[in-house]
DNA sequence: CGATTGGCCTTAATCGATTAAGGAGGTGTC
DNA sequence: GACACCTCCTTAATCGATTAAGGCCAATCG
C-alpha cells in the first residue's frame, strides 16, 4: 500500500518511460516525445498534460536510448596517467566544468598505475560513445591508438602532452621557452654546476622542458651535472632516488632544475634529509606551480601553468570538433609565467660536495 | 580507392555493427552475437568465421546498445566537490582502479564549483546508467535525493562523508576519535590558546573532526580561542582569511587545529607572511597527511587518512549492492595516524600577541 | 459545395545489440 | 518407418527513445 513497499517491490532500475505516460494521458508515445523535445505540433493542453504526469510519476528520459537512437552522448572522455599527480586534478576541472558548460558530462580512465593501457582504455571510450576524447598523457607508443581514431574521424584533441608523428588540435604552454627561462634564472644568479632531473623522454612535455634547460645552460657554455639523471619518471619517488643518486655520486652541484614540481618535491626531501641548504647549497627550480609551491616556508621557485585554462580550452577545441570543424589541427599555447622565489635565492656556500652521509 | 578516402567518405562514428559481419558471413545476427557472448550452440568453424571477419573489419560492440538491451551499463558515478582539493585525487584513483578490476569504467561529476549541483549531478549519473554511485561530498541537503535513489532502489555507499538521516553503506575513518587525538597531543604539549579553525558543519566529516578537538579541548579544562572561526571552507583561502582574522583580533594564541590540510596550509601562509613563528609563536596541525604535508621544509603535523583505500573500499561496498546484497548498511572504519611532525614541535615563546601589522 | 490547407496525432521504422522460441536437418532407437 | 532428440541456426520481440511519413478533422477558399 505504501510507497516504501512499491518501491521494494519493483526491481532496480524500473523507472518511468515515454511509453507509460502516453498510456496514460491517452495520446501515442511519439507525442510524448515530441512535447519533451519541444518539436512543434503538440497542443498546449495535451504538453502540459504530458509534463505534468511525468512529473508525478519522476520521468526522467533514459540517455542510453536517446544516445544509441541519436547517435550522440554528449559526453566526453579524459584520458590522464594518474589523477593523483596535482598536474591533473586541475586540469581535469577545467574539462569538466567546460564540458558542463556544453551539457555533457565527463568520462574518466586512469591509464597505467593499475588502471589499463592507454588505448583499450581510449577504445572502451569509444564504444561507450564518447563523442570525442582529451589526451592529457599520450606517449609516443600511443600512435597507433592515434591513428585508428583519426580513421575513423573520432575527435580528439592532446592537452599537455602531443604526440609529434600524429598531429592534431593541441592545447599546452611553450614547455621548451619556459624551461630555458627557468634554467637561465640559476645561470644567471651564478650557479655553474646545474643538474637536470626530468621526466619520461617519451612525454613530449618532458622532452621539451628538458630541451629547454639544456639550452640554456649550452647557452651559458655550461653542460649539466649528470646527463643520465634527466631521464626518469614525473614523480617525488623519482625526485627523490635521483637526487639521492646525485649526491651519493659525488658530483659538485649547485643547482638543480627539475621537470616538474613533484620532482622538485622529492629532491627537497632529501637535500632536507641531508642537511644540504636550499638555497644556500643548491638552488632549486621546479615546473607546475602546484599549489604546495607556494606553502608557508617552501616557496618553491616554479614556473606557472594555466592547467584549469588548458582543461577549459582542450575542451573548446573538441567541441568545435564534435559540432563539425573540420580544419587542419589547431595549436593552442597558452602563457606561462617564471614564478621566482626563495629556493633560488643567492648562492652563498661554495660548490656543495656532500657525500651524502646522511 | 585508399582507406583514408574510405574514413573521410563515412560519417562519423559509422562502425562496423553485428549486422554487416552477419552478412559477410551468411549467418543472422542472432549468431553473431551468440558468438561474441560465447553462448553454447554455435559450430567452432561458425564462430570462427564470424571471429575474424570482426577482426577483419575492427569491429567492436556498442556499448550503448549493449547496455540498453541488458539494462547494466558496467559503470559507476562518483560525485566529488572539487577535483583540484587533494583528497579526492587520491580516492579517485582507488575508486577507479577498483572499479577497473570489477570491469566497469568512472563516470565524474563535480559538484558545486561551477559545476551542477549534487542532486542534478546524480540523477543526471543515473539517467546515463550507472550501474552506483560513490558520494565523497554529501551534505545534509541532500537528503531529498538520497531517499529518492533509495525509493528507485539505486544503489550507492558514503566515502568519508555521510548523511546521517540516510543509512547507507559508508567508509571512513574516525574522524572524532583522530582530531581528539591530534588536539591531545598539542594540548599535552603545553598549549593552551588553542584555536579551531575547522570545515562546514554541513559535512558530517567536518562536524566529527571539530568535535574531537572541542572534546579534547573541553577534557583539559580549555575552550577554543574563537568559536566563530570553527565553521568555513575546507579550502587554503579559507584558512588564510580565517588566520588573518584571528591574529588581527588579537586574541592570544599558541595552537591552531585545522578542519585539513588545505586549511593549515593557508593558515601557515599567513604565520609565515607575518613573521608568526612555527612552532616557536603557534603550532599547526592539519588533517589528512596530503603529499605536500611532508614536504622538505614544511613538515605538518597532521593525521593520516588512508585515501586510495577509502576509494578501493568503497567500491567493494557498493559492487556488493550492485550484485545484489540486500541486508543493512555497512559501516567500515578504516585506520588512521596521527602523524607529528614539526608544526608541533616545543613552545618556545610567550602566547603571541601579533596585531596583524604584517 | 468540393478542394485545399493546417493543426495535431498516430503508425511504424530505426538505433545495435540480446535472447526466448522455433525450425531444419541429421542421428539414434525400437 | 516413426518418433524422439540433438545440434546449429533463424525469426522476431525487446530495451526506450527519436523521427519520417501519413491520417483525420475542422477551417478556409474559390
Amino acid at each position: 500500500m505504501t510507497a516504501e513497499r512499491d518501491g521494494a517491490k519493483r526491481s532496480r532500475g524500473r523507472r518511468v518511460t515515454q511509453r507509460e505516460i502516453a498510456d496514460i494521458v491517452g495520446v501515442s508515445s511519439a507525442t510524448v516525445s515530441y512535447a519533451f523535445n519541444g518539436t512543434p505540433g503538440v497542443s498546449e493542453d495535451v504538453r502540459q498534460r504530458i509534463l505534468t504526469v511525468a512529473k508525478d510519476l519522476g520521468f526522467r528520459p533514459n540517455r542510453t536510448a536517446q544516445g544509441l537512437r541519436r547517435g550522440r552522448m554528449n559526453m566526453i572522455g579524459l584520458l590522464l596517467a594518474d589523477i593523483a599527480n596535482p598536474f591533473y586534478p586541475e586540469l581535469s576541472s577545467g574539462v569538466i566544468n567546460a564540458a558542463s558548460a556544453h551539457g555533457s558530462q565527463v568520462f574518466l580512465a586512469q591509464v597505467g598505475l593499475g588502471g589499463m593501457l592507454q588505448a583499450e582504455a581510449a577504445r572502451n571510450l569509444v564504444d561507450r560513445g564518447c563523442d570525442g576524447l582529451v589526451f592529457t598523457s599520450v606517449v609516443d607508443g600511443d600512435t597507433e591508438l592515434l591513428r585508428e581514431l583519426q580513421a575513423a574521424d573520432t575527435p580528439f584533441v592532446y592537452a599537455n602532452r602531443r604526440v609529434d608523428a600524429i598531429p592534431a588540435d593541441w592545447v599546452h604552454v611553450d614547455d621548451f621557452a619556459a624551461s630555458r627561462e627557468a634554467a637561465e634564472w640559476v645561470v644567471r644568479s651564478g650557479r655553474l654546476q646545474v643538474a637536470v632531473i626530468g621526466g619520461p623522454s617519451e612525454s613530449s612535455v618532458s622532452h621539451d622542458r628538458a630541451r629547454g634547460a639544456l639550452a640554456a645552460l649550452g647557452a651559458a657554455g655550461l653542460s649539466p651535472v649528470d646527463e643520465r639523471l634527466i631521464d626518469g619518471e614525473l614523480s617525488r619517488d623519482s625526485g627523490r632516488e635521483r637526487c639521492a643518486a646525485l649526491l651519493d655520486s659525488g658530483a659538485a652541484v649547485d643547482a638543480i632544475v627539475c621537470g616538474n614540481d613533484m620532482i622538485a618535491l622529492g629532491v627537497m626531501d632529501v637535500c632536507h634529509a641531508r642537511g644540504v641548504l636550499i638555497p644556500e647549497d643548491v638552488a632549486i627550480v621546479g615546473f607546475d606551480d602546484m599549489s604546495f609551491a607556494s606553502a608557508g616556508p617552501l616557496q618553491l621557485s616554479t614556473v606557472t601553468v594555466p592547467r584549469q585554462l588548458m582543461g577549459e580550452r582542450a575542451v573548446a577545441m573538441l567541441f568545435d570538433r564534435i559540432d563539425g570543424y573540420d580544419g587542419p589541427p589547431r595549436e593552442e599555447c597558452l602563457p606561462h609565467q617564471l614564478r621566482i622565489r626563495a629556493t633560488t635565492g643567492p648562492r652563498t656556500a661554495g660548490p656543495t660536495d656532500q657525500r651524502g652521509t646522511a
